[in-house]
DNA sequence: ATGGTAGAAACTCTA
């Protein structure tokens, strides 16, 4: 079973960039952030002629996440249940017994902001909800935009990033705090070439300047972990004409 | 020096 994350900023601009990435990946389950779409302009055509069934929890402008399945994805849940929210960020299903959560987590833009400190406690409302959905699932992975580079070696630039948002200490001991729950980084699971990313500002030609970040992550529960051959990021769709500034990322589960 | 690019939508906010 593959499973695959992707902040597409904007479904509406990037649907031929996932359809052509569908085609070519054959993903099982694809999760999508970042859709920007109100629910009654979701492409559910488009979706269902590449072969995908389509659930969705979106807004007009910003945020909106999507779950796209090739077999049926059962028992939606779309918001955390416990975390009063207007922001569409959240949308799980259960796909052939591995309950799939998508996850927009809030970016935070600096560490003196007010969205900064709605992205930790949207951060901690989400850790006690997986902690009861893990218990419930034996089988669960939890992938999407995390806006949080774990490590030194997930950062272009360490040293300036250091105590930066996506990068600072809060940030990072939230993301712990995730793993602490018994969520393995499917990533590092396996050796994986330096410099690794998966998002790259638009700004000051930081793709080709390899000034990237690994901020989207597929974490995974012990049961599905053991089942976890590979992990990988496709920096291809990255080059493309008019690309999402995040690369699509996946898992091979032999599940 | 606080820039720059992209997207949505409206002439600004978010990332």
């Amino acid at each position: 079973m593959r499973i695959a994350s992707w902040n597409v900023n904007s479904l509406a601009v990037r649907l031929p960039h996932v359809l052509t990435w569908l085609e070519t990946h054959q993903p099982d389950v694809l999760c999508l952030q970042e859709t920007k779409l109100a629910d009654d302009k979701f492409p559910c055509i488009e979706c269902t002629a590449a072969g995908y069934q389509a659930l969705f929890c979106g807004q007009k402008t910003y945020n909106g996440v999507a779950i796209l399945s090739k077999r049926p994805a059962l028992d939606m849940v779309c918001a955390l249940p416990a975390f009063e929210d207007p922001q569409k960020r959240l949308i799980a299903a259960t796909v052939d017994g591995v309950r799939v959560v998508c996850v927009y987590v809030p970016n935070g833009q600096s560490v003196d902001s007010e969205k900064y400190r709605y992205k930790l406690a949207w951060l901690t409302a989400c850790g006690a909800w997986l902690q009861a959905e893990l218990e419930r699932y034996p089988k669960l992975a939890v992938a999407g935009d995390y806006n949080i580079a774990p490590e030194e070696r997930d950062v272009h630039d360490p040293k300036a990033w250091e105590g930066q948002v996506l990068f600072s200490a809060p940030e990072r001991a939230a993301f712990q705090g995730l793993l602490a729950l018994g969520l393995k980084d499917s990533f590092r699971l396996f050796e994986q070439p330096p410099a690794s990313f998966t998002w790259w500002d638009y700004r000051m030609n930081a793709f080709r300047r390899k000034m990237g970040l690994r901020i989207d992550h597929i974490l995974l529960s012990a049961p599905a972990a053991a089942a976890c051959r590979a992990s990988t990021i496709d920096i291809e769709p990255r080059r493309a004409e008019r690309p999402s500034d995040h690369a699509p990322i996946y898992v091979d589960l032999e599940i």
